[in-house]
This record gives structure tokens, C-alpha cells and sequence, in this order.
DNA sequence: TAAGCATATACACACGTGTGTATATGCCTG
DNA sequence: CAGGCATATACACACGTGTGTATATGCTTA
């Protein structure tokens, strides 16, 4: 139609210097009154492109359990992903026995240029597959718990810092006798909490009960079923931790169903900082993950890898420090 | 590696009848050995299929507001996609006016084979550019508010029915001055929940108090927000429906606060059957949308135009009705 | 005025796959 | 034993784009 050939409209809708400026508008203008843009897969073939990201979670969009802080920072990714233009592909981890599970059927078939990872039970096998495909990774929220075979990107925030400020917080207030609930998971993240609750117990001088110490699946029921078998108890208490905002929400509803004040009586801390928890009263103080900052952090970095922003080289390594929002637990 | 020229590969690894089984065979073995699988772009380039659906949503994966259950909705199309092998790309339409947006730019690139569409604002313009390029559409779970020029395939719920079998249940309790919480929206199935509200006062012989119909965006706050203001004149009413689970939460905490009981001093129904409404005391009654067979009906009928089922060539058209969930409120 | 040079565009090949057509192979039958 | 037929595989082109190389055009300068 502009009486070009293809490899001139092809130069001209990738602004190349080789195209005369006047030639380039005429293309352009043609391109855009007939809604002509390259097609994906042809560019993609030409150019190992293919302008998409897989997002690996083990259990996407679940809602109300566990997953909520990490369903809003993937919120927050791909948000940030599709004002870029970049296209997300989530994938769903959960299958992880499945050689032929959807990371290594995307692998295979090139159809991401890179993954960021929201899972910290990506197997080793996946991690070997996934380099030798070299497809580009970012391990993103969570600490692997299988290292993976090559160097890759991560930033995920520190939860024994987390567990630690929590426990400090509540010692710091008076706290003598602290309960902490913690979640039946095994992502090693969870694990870190509870070592920097141990942590900081130690470090006060304080004795550990291990009676105190309980492990749940992460919902706000569970939360309730842990105070109501120990309601005799409570008196003996005067500080809980819970790994989660969701669950402490459960606890918190259940102490004062039970006639305990929270904070006079028990103090309460969480975990996540979720937008629920400032809804209720009250209000429920917490550990923030700065999920923007990873957000930011990690897409700024997938667009350097993808060719988006000038690639400064450099391997993203960081570990970020969550800190406590005082409200009124 | 096995001797053969690339099309037998390919016939072999597509399973056609005009190759050898014990070839097939043998070229089967090596490609797993060596995780070849077809580049999806070649692939799309030569079939015109990419195996890949857009998922348009307004607002995706917000936690706590209004778009819980469309999100959770989301969560059960995207598992289903996932087991079957087909991929999806969350596209966002927030950003209304923008003619150079994703779902355009996804069409324009024929990167995806079909829309699914969890949105009822895409404009007319968006559904003449959808449609000019033969791209496949389900309307799910909302009903649009601008028509499409072309005829589409849907599945939403009725909420007019919704919001008339609240309002019976309310009146049949005994409930003869209704409060009525609505959303602040421009989404049309908001305003058909209201219209099943007056249906219901009409045919019941109940006037229609317009001071007692409040429309607030939906957070759970905004709940508490409408009872702390009309606190003074409680003693008046006796039911509320409220078009949203998590404002009915706010809701019920508010009314307790104030000393009400529910239901024995004032009823309570909710819309939507969220998984926290279950945590709660009093257990949320409420509307009950078939989450699983909208997610259900949606893929399938998705599988047979991506040419994974059979087509049955019937064009998908259905408005299943909700049921109310009589819990303890 | 012709040679030299810079600039603008066309040509041709490559990317990896699917598929219609042609060819090669092997078997059966008259 | 040759001809015919069925079966198995190779060949070649198309899909749409990017890019190195070649060519055409226009301008400058000796």
C-alpha cells in the first residue's frame, strides 16, 4: 500500500536510522489507520523475542489463606508489567512431582523470555531445566529452598529480621510470656520467622516454651482454633506473635470472644501487612514486606533482561529489611 | 539425529496416520530425551493458533474490594487453563479511553486465540476492534453494558434474581423495614441487584423508604461506615441486604458494636458466598453465585473454540440463576 | 561532466513449523 | 516378471519478520 517493501515498513515501524523520516511517517500513518501491527509469533520467531513473562506460584489467587500478601505483590507485578507492554503467563506450581508440568512445557516451547519466580519449592530438576534453556530468572519474594544450580536474581524480604523486630516489639512492651503461632508450611521462609522469634527471645534472656509454639495451616479459622483449645491457659500469657496477618485477625477475634483486652491484656503482633487488618479494631500492628519496592526492584530488572531498559550487567542480589508498623494490637 | 527430514518430525510428534509407528516411535524418544518440543512462535506463525487466551479484567487481583469474587472466579479459570495447557494472559482494561491498550495491542499482534471477558465495560469501540479481527469472545460472569455489535458467547449469573431472593428471604423472616447497601459502580449487574431489591418490596406490599438505600464503594470499612452514621436510627429497621460480602462484615461488626444482635435484632444478607464470610460469628447468609460452573462451562466452551474439544458449533448463551445460603445471619 | 560519496530502498535469506505434492520403496497380482 | 497400488518419507513452499548486502538515487566536487 505505501509502495515499499516489506523490510522498509519493518525498518520504519522499529525506527530505524536507515529509513527516511518523511517515509517512515507515511508507513507509520498507513500502519496505524488499518490497525497493522507485526505479528507475535513471526517476531518472535525472528527475533528469540517473545515480549512475555511466566510468573511461577505454587497456588495463584487463592484467596484468604496463606497466599494473600503473595497474590498482591503478583498483583502488583503484573500491573507493572502490562503498562510496559510485557505480557505475564502466571503458572501454577503446585504439581511438583509433573516433568511435564506447564514451567517446562513453556520452557521448551521458548514461549516466555523469562520467569520470575514467587516459589520457594521450585525443584532442582526445574532449576536445571529452566538454565539450560537459559531462560533468564528472578527469584522474587521467597528464599529458594533448592539452590539452583547457576547464579540467578533474587530480592525477597528478610524474615528472621522480621521475627526478630516482632519479638523485640513485644518484649519491648512488657511481653514476658509470648505465644507464637506459626504456619504449617514448607516454604523456609516460614521457618525464618520463627528463628528470628527464637532469636530475639534468646538475646532477652528469655526462656523458651515450646508448649507455646504452635504450627497451623494459615487461615483465619485456624487462627480462632488455636486460642479456643488454649483458653484455660491465656491468663499465663501476655504476648502473641502469628506469622500471619490473616491468622492473628482469627486470634484477636477469638481473645476478645474470650474477655481478654488486646493490647491491655495480650499484645498481638502479625505478619504481611495486609489491607484487611487495618479494617478491623483493633487495628492490627504487623511486619511490612515493602511489596512495591520488590514490585519495582524486580520489574525494572525483568525489563533490563528483556531488553527494555539499557542492561546494566549487573546480577540483582538483595535482601531487603521488612519493619513494624505500631498500630493498635 | 533420526535420519528423517523435518516434516516426518513433525507428522510424527503430531501424531498423523502417514507416518510409520515405529518411527513416530523412535522420533518420539528423542525429542523427550532432548525436551524438544515445537517453538510456540513457529508454530503460531505457521497455524495461526497460539494456544494462549487474554483474560480481560478491570481491575485485576485487588485484594479486599469488590473484586474478590470475580478474582476467585479468575483463580478457577486460570487452574482449569493450566491443567489443560492452554495459557493466559491477564490483561488489564482499567485504563478505559486508551485506544493503544493491551486487549488491542494483543489483538492487533494475534497473540492470543480467544478472550475471555470479566468485565462488563469494555466499550463498543473495543468490541468493533475484537470482533473486526474474528477474535473469539466469552463474556463471563458479567453482563456487558454496551452491546456488541457481533453476537458473543456468555455465562453470567442473574442479579435481579440475586437481589429479589435476598429481599424475599428478609421479608419472609419477618423484616419489614429494609435497609439496602448498594455499590458505588458503573457496572450494570450493581443496579440489577437493586432492581431485585424493589421487585421484592413491591410484590410484598412494602414501601420504599429511599433514605434507607445507601450506595458506598465497597470496602469492608464503608460497611461500618454506613452504620456508624445512621447509628441513632437503628432501633428503626430491622433487615439489611447488602449487595457485597465484605461490606456485610463491616456491617455486622458495627451493628454489634452498637449493641444489635443479629439476627435476632437485625437481619443481615450478603451477596457473593466469600470463604471469609465463613470465619465470622454470625455466619454470613448470603447469595450464592456457581463460581465453579461459570469457570467450568467458560473453559469448555473456550476448549472447543481453541480446538482442544469438539465444537459443537452452538454458541454459548446462559444466565444461571444464584441460591441464597442461609447461614446464621 | 563524470567520478565519488552518502543516503534510501529493494533483494534475498533465515528463523521453525505445517502441509500438499512428488518420489521412493515394497508388495501383490495377472 | 512387469505393472499397479499402497505406504512411507522427502521436497518445497508458505507463514511474517528482521537484517546483511546489493543496488539505485541524488548530491557534491574536482
Amino acid at each position: 500500500m505505501a509502495g515499499v517493501s516489506h523490510s522498509t515498513v519493518s525498518r520504519s515501524l522499529n525506527d530505524s536510522p536507515r529509513v527516511k523520516a518523511s517515509t517512515k511517517e507515511k508507513i507509520r500513518a498507513i500502519a496505524e489507520k488499518f490497525d497493522f501491527e507485526f505479528n507475535a509469533g513471526a517476531r518472535s520467531l525472528s527475533t528469540r523475542r517473545t515480549g512475555t513473562v511466566g510468573i511461577i506460584h505454587p497456588e495463584l489467587f487463592h484467596d484468604y489463606s496463606g497466599s494473600i500478601f503473595s497474590n498482591s505483590l503478583i498483583s502488583e507485578i503484573m500491573k507493572r508489567l502490562d503498562r510496559a507492554g510485557i505480557d505475564s503467563i502466571p503458572v501454577f506450581s503446585e504439581n511438583r512431582e509433573n516433568s511435564s508440568s506447564n514451567i517446562r512445557r513453556l520452557t521448551r516451547q521458548q514461549k516466555v523470555d523469562a520467569f520470575i519466580v514467587v516459589d520457594s519449592l521450585v525443584s532442582v530438576e526445574d532449576w536445571k531445566f529452566i538454565s539450560k534453556f537459559n531462560i533468564p530468572t528472578i527469584q522474587l519474594h521467597y528464599k529458594p529452598k533448592y539452590t539452583p544450580p547457576v547464579e540467578i536474581n533474587y530480592i525477597y524480604s528478610d524474615n528472621i529480621i522480621g521475627g526478630r523486630l516482632a519479638t523485640d516489639y513485644l518484649i519491648e512492651h512488657g511481653c514476658k510470656t509470648i505465644m507464637c503461632i506459626t504456619i504449617k508450611s514448607e516454604h523456609p521462609e516460614i521457618l525464618d520467622r520463627l528463628e528470628g522469634f527464637l532469636l530475639s527471645m534468646k538475646q532477652h534472656g528469655l526462656d523458651i516454651d515450646k508448649n507455646l509454639i504452635f504450627e497451623e495451616e494459615c487461615t483465619l479459622f485456624n487462627g480462632e482454633k488455636v486460642i479456643r483449645e488454649y483458653k484455660d491457659k491465656l491468663d499465663k500469657i501476655d504476648g502473641i506473635f502469628v506469622h500471619a496477618d490473616i491468622m492473628a485477625l482469627g486470634v484477636i477475634k477469638e481473645l476478645e470472644a474470650h474477655g481478654y483486652r488486646v493490647p491491655e491484656d495480650i499484645r498481638v503482633v502479625g505478619y504481611d501487612d495486609i489491607e484487611l487488618g487495618t479494617y478491623f479494631r483493633p487495628k492490627l500492628t504487623t511486619i511490612h514486606q515493602p511489596k512495591e519496592y520488590l514490585a519495582e526492584k524486580a520489574c525494572s530488572k525483568l525489563k533490563e533482561i528483556m531488553g527494555y531498559n539499557s542492561d546494566t550487567g549487573e546480577i540483582l542480589q538483595e535482601i531487603v529489611a521488612p519493619y513494624l508498623v505500631e498500630r493498635e494490637s
